[in-house]
DNA sequence: TATAAAAGAAACCAAATGGTTTCATATTGG
DNA sequence: CCAATATGAAACCATTTGGTTTCTTTTATA
């Protein structure tokens, strides 16, 4: 009967759009009101709205009601669910990107 | 010139959808003709062309024309595009998810 | 050489997406 | 208390998305 279709909260659905990747970029570096989001975006504050809505509902995005305004907080760990998923794909990578990420990682051999 | 606009192949939108991360995984297992793939679907043989042309649009799926029947196969260097993103947030991840994540990278021997 | 198989292409459709503007509501500060 | 602030909510819109069916083209083969 699929009793509760519940919608699972897409993470990989809330970091598809570039916007809310970059929303998610900003509010690494600090939690921010609706408001101030919006300041960084050329759009409208119910736009960037929308886009926490997204994010909140993947649970990338915690909000703290506070008083008239809503902050805004980098939760992180669904993001876990996107690095579980690629790392069943880790043994397709060819060689030149796995040297570059070991590079990156600073792992650099031979 | 900006001689190639090129269409920056959106791999993040390629792995929003669930279906095409289905076929990735499939494709993870063996190459296979757009019928092939369709078979294992529940929808037409054109509905997962269109899944498909998305998947190569990104970069991750490479096609081998071989007589009358197309060759999918899979090339998951893009995904690296992925994994490098959610490194930045590699410091927000808890503890307890991290070894999760692990966990999971450990199934991938058995 | 017909015919069947594999896929592409096009037209179409409903629903979701990403945006807008306008209005309503709650909270704070003077 | 009243005005300004911060946000939510609703209505609306155009485009994209994910699917369908039907038709065409290409290629292999009996």
């Amino acid at each position: 009967m699929t009793p509760n279709p519940v919608q699972a909260p897409d993470v990989f659905r809330a970091i598809a759009d570039p916007t809310r990747r970059a929303i998610l970029g900003l509010l690494a570096e600090q939690a921010l009101s609706v408001g101030d989001v919006a300041e960084r975006f050329e759009m409208s504050r119910p736009a960037v709205a929308k886009h926490l809505k997204v994010l909140s509902d993947g649970g990338l995005v915690e909000v703290e009601v506070r008083g008239r305004s809503r902050i805004n907080r980098l939760n992180a760990a669904p993001l876990a669910d996107i690095a579980g998923w690629l790392a069943r794909f880790e043994g397709f990578w060819d060689d030149k990107l796995t040297a570059l990420k070991q590079e990156v990682e600073g792992e650099n051999d031979q």
